[in-house]
DNA sequence: TCTGGGGTCCTAGGACCC
DNA sequence: TCTGGGGTCCTAGGACCC
């Protein structure tokens, strides 16, 4: 999808169009004003009314910004500091998740009512397989990914961007190459032309790091990496990293699209508005903390999962992390539990240095049905 | 001007078992 | 007196993604 969250909010307020706009920081209240003040009208709302990115103080990243906002080169995972100096004028608007998952709902039914082979991956993206679609090779796919583009767009007002090609690697950088709105295809025997001039950090799965290992070896374009022998790469990148950049240097990818799954943590965190001393704020430490256990426990039981191994994590003021974590013999979605098990973990971290963030996270997880049947078996176990 | 929140997967060492 | 090979599980950290 095309900058989900912000094109969703100019579903509610055209009047932002073509403006620069931003999603990110949190003054929910001045949201709530505005809210309160035009009643359901929001689309009345004078453009002067909105909060400025420049009078915005506090923490904070942008989560989205309109290509119009992109064009002073604010970007996404931006610090909302630095996006004011290059911005100033942007207009601030909170996130609203529920709104989003809304209409990632939506957006996804629609396509799973068309082509049911679906991958989801998070709130605005999907893989989809074209192959047993009827009509999905016509024109090389591009007759049903302008089907799924319009159905959404009539659907939703929302428009989105898609790559076709013979797997989930080089359909995942297709879809870069048309933004907003576009449609790219891109066959076997494009990999020369369409791909190898890319910079290996448009590989899904290179990131900063091994951008950067693989700049000092001189190796900036994927056309570059293709060119290294395999074993050098492997003997450089080790076995299993190494031979993964071989294949995807030369377009080699596998995977299925992955239509179900389960998942492996629910976790909640939080970064203070000011950083936390242990000892100094131990009262307002212990709220917070007390309150991300009852989260995922209230996450756990609405999605109807259990886990048994229960961890916190900690960022301190100098942005180090700490994760701490300790497996339980029986599943819990209980909020007492959690805080009992994650506070014993609290107690093997080191406490000197100020806190920025603090999480709790539940992993080892199961349906919940699932891992009463487990404990059951557990406890019989216990009895000898 | 510091850098969110919710995830997955991988690695590596150690405990423990057969 | 020295010492195997294979396997699973747990824990901590880190890279990466949306």
């Amino acid at each position: 999808m095309d900058a989900f969250y912000a094109s969703v909010e100019l579903l509610r307020y055209p009047q932002l169009k073509g403006l620069p706009v931003i999603i990110g920081g949190a003054r929910r209240s001045e949201d709530d004003a505005l809210v309160v003040k035009y009643g359901e009208r929001l689309a009345d709302i004078p453009v002067a009314e909105f909060p400025l990115l420049k009078d915005y103080v506090g923490r904070g990243v942008i989560t989205t910004a309109t290509y119009a906002a992109r064009q002073f080169g604010v970007g996404s995972a931006m610090g909302m500091m630095k996006a004011a100096r290059l911005c100033p004028q942007a207009i601030m608007l909170p996130v609203d998740f529920a709104q989003y998952r809304k209409f990632s709902r939506q957006f996804k039914d629609i396509i799973l009512s068309i082509a049911p082979r679906m991958e989801d991956r998070g709130v605005d993206e999907v893989y989809i397989d074209f192959t047993e679609v009827p009509g999905g090779q016509r024109e090389g796919g591009r007759v049903l990914a302008r089907l799924l583009q319009k159905t959404i767009q009539d659907a939703t007002g929302l428009t989105c961007s898609i790559g076709v090609a013979p797997n989930k690697l080089i359909a995942k950088m297709a879809s870069e190459f048309n933004k907003p709105n576009g449609i790219s295809i891109v066959h076997e025997g494009d990999l020369e032309t369409m791909i190898w001039p890319l910079s290996c950090r448009k590989i899904n799965g290179v990131g900063p790091k091994a951008d950067a290992r693989l700049k000092q070896h001189e190796i900036e374009t994927i056309g570059q990496l293709a060119a290294k022998p395999r074993d050098w790469l492997i003997a450089n990148f080790g076995k299993s990293y190494g031979a993964w950049l071989h294949d995807t240097a030369w377009g080699r990818d596998e995977r299925p699209v992955v239509t179900e799954s389960e998942p492996v943590s629910m976790s909640r965190e939080t970064t203070f508005d000011r950083d936390l001393h242990a000892v100094q704020d131990k009262a307002e430490l212990g709220r917070v903390f007390t309150e991300l256990c009852m989260q995922v426990a209230a996450d756990l039981q609405r999605k109807g999962y259990a886990g048994r191994t229960i961890g916190i994590k900690l960022r301190y003021d100098d942005f180090k992390i700490a994760t701490r974590d300790q497996t339980i013999d029986l599943y819990t979605q209980d909020a007492a539990t959690i805080r009992r098990i994650a506070g014993q973990c609290l107690k093997r971290v080191p406490l000197q240095k100020r806190l920025r963030l603090l999480g709790v996270r539940v992993g080892n997880l199961l349906p919940q049905e699932q891992a009463q049947s487990t404990e059951k078996s557990g406890e019989n176990a216990s009895l000898f």
